[in-house]
DNA sequence: CAGATAATTGAACGGTTGTTCAACTATCAA
DNA sequence: TTGATAGTTGAACAACCGTTCAATTATCTG
């Protein structure tokens, strides 16, 4: 990811290239909303978190659900709770799995729109 | 992704499970919305589609816009062509891009605002 | 036609990532 | 405490992915 000034070409169009400019995503900003979108980029992921829009569910029930180990689970929800899109609450030996907030399903809802044209 | 019936758990919730079961994304569903997604989950896609919301650009544009080789450039915008994320009109020898449709300016903003808090 | 520039393509390389496996922690019950 | 179950963790491995590089196609100009 290198910001080197590389631009091999002769007819760049300047006046719209300068105008574009300013309104690029920086580096950082880039990075961070790349990241956030890979979390929702796998199978398992968006599975889990379509699951969870229905109902609180613990690493247990998840591994049930997908037809999954309780460690694949548990480490795909690792991402998802460092990021801040699922939270969740022990209760004795379970641990309950919810959505953050509904930024979440907004996002989903998106997708699934875009799919369904 | 397979889908062997892998449950280890003794202590599911059967009926909290059967309700979410029905509800579940299936594997082609999941797997379309996590390559949709996927498709986001890269910095310098994100890049390209954030200038692409402000002016139609070629290929040159962006390679100069982003300090990044022509090649690189267009092995994305492929990558977001054949996902109908960007359309293209050739004009001479420069092929502009733009975004093809308001859904990915949506998905775009709903991420920035996850984001922003 | 030949030459120049824009863009695309495929192979290859290195870095990332998801699952598996085994070991570990945490909680409850006897 | 001991044993059982839920959940987490780290290492390792294979599969995937983005950039580079070189070669190729497409278009315009002289």
């Amino acid at each position: 990811m290198d910001r080197l000034p590389v631009c091999e070409c002769e007819s760049v169009h300047r006046d719209v290239v300068d105008a574009v400019s300013p309104q690029l995503l920086d580096g950082v900003e880039a990075i961070d909303l790349a990241a956030l979108f890979k979390l929702f980029g796998d199978g398992t992921r968006v599975r889990i978190l379509q699951a969870l829009r229905v109902h609180e569910l613990c690493v247990c029930d998840l591994a049930c659900l997908l037809g999954m180990t309780k460690s694949a689970i548990s480490h795909q929800l690792k991402a998802l709770r460092l990021s801040n899109l699922v939270k969740f609450r022990r209760e004795g030996q379970n641990v309950f799995y919810s959505l953050a907030d509904e930024h979440v399903e907004k996002i989903l809802d998106l997708g699934l729109d875009h799919l369904r044209e």
